[in-house]
DNA sequence: AAATAAAGTTAGGCTTGGCTAACATTCTGC
DNA sequence: GCAGAATGTTAGCCAAGCCTAACTTTATTT
């Protein structure tokens, strides 16, 4: 039933190349949203070690607002993905690949939550969209937003 | 092991209140993502009748670039949900909710785009990230957005 | 050092969101 | 109008992430 386009302003014509831009976008978006959990865990992890000299899981569980169950299991997967080392009972560590992300998270948060601020919101606003946006702002929109910082 | 802060930069210090401010943005992050999926189909549902006068699951599948199964599933779910209305083997309807999800989800996309491009970016990186990004723009930031653009 | 408290683990359950394979229905072209 | 193509559905598999309940280990307190 009715196959007409109306021409009109969105890009849904029917394009039969498999390689539609949308479900390139959809596919991105799907991609980084698998690594967003590892990535916060690990930004995370560097932030207690950091402050407290380690990194304990009822702690990650508390910061990340999830229960400890949840915590060991997420933290089996990180390491089977070689992002952080483990013993039973005892605190966690990043491996070397573990520390080199959560030092791209990091200071990519920090340029999101920085471009959020010159843009005037107030930091608790820019702190909770910041937690969510970064994982989705490619390297090209980071550096546009961190030139924006640094000349406003 | 080792209690002792070092009282750096972090926010981490042992705060033994449930509330704490990160896991309240986690958890922010958490429950968008829950409807991420949803207002992604309304948006391209509506995108779709728009277009081609009606919504069919094919459609659907090759724009958000999975397969015909998962858009049956999930179409399941927005129905279930009260978003879509749908009978078998014929294509699908927003409901009203559904519609006015619609309308909000597109204002937004094409906020961010927007403000994406205005900042410099080509429409191809704007496209891509405003994708993963308007489902994490609180209403404030969006604002902010907006008026960006508007004087710029 | 024994008892209690705190932290960690294991087992098992649930939903979501992806897939393939097999089958059913509808549409199209001759 | 019928055969083949296109589309849609169903069944069943899997991993991720969340949970509670029950148990073990470690840490603390007296």
């Amino acid at each position: 039933m009715m196959q007409d386009n109306h021409l009109e302003s969105m890009p849904a014509e029917p394009d039969p190349r498999p390689h539609d831009a949308r479900a390139e976008a959809f596919q991105g978006v799907r991609e980084a949203r698998r690594s967003e959990l590892a990535e916060d865990y690990v930004e995370l992890i560097a932030e207690l070690i950091h402050a407290n000299g380690e990194a304990r899981p009822v702690d990650i569980a508390t910061k990340m607002g999830v229960k400890a169950p949840t915590v060991a299991k997420t933290l089996d997967r990180l390491a089977r993905d070689g992002l952080i080392t483990r013993a039973k009972y005892r605190s966690v560590f990043l491996t070397e690949e573990g520390r080199a992300l959560a030092g791209e998270c990091r200071r990519r948060h920090e340029i999101v939550l920085r471009f959020l601020i010159s843009l005037g919101l107030d930091p608790e606003t820019a702190e909770r969209d910041a937690e969510g946006i970064e994982h989705h702002v490619s390297a090209r929109t980071l550096a546009v937003f961190a030139a924006f910082s640094d000349r406003s």
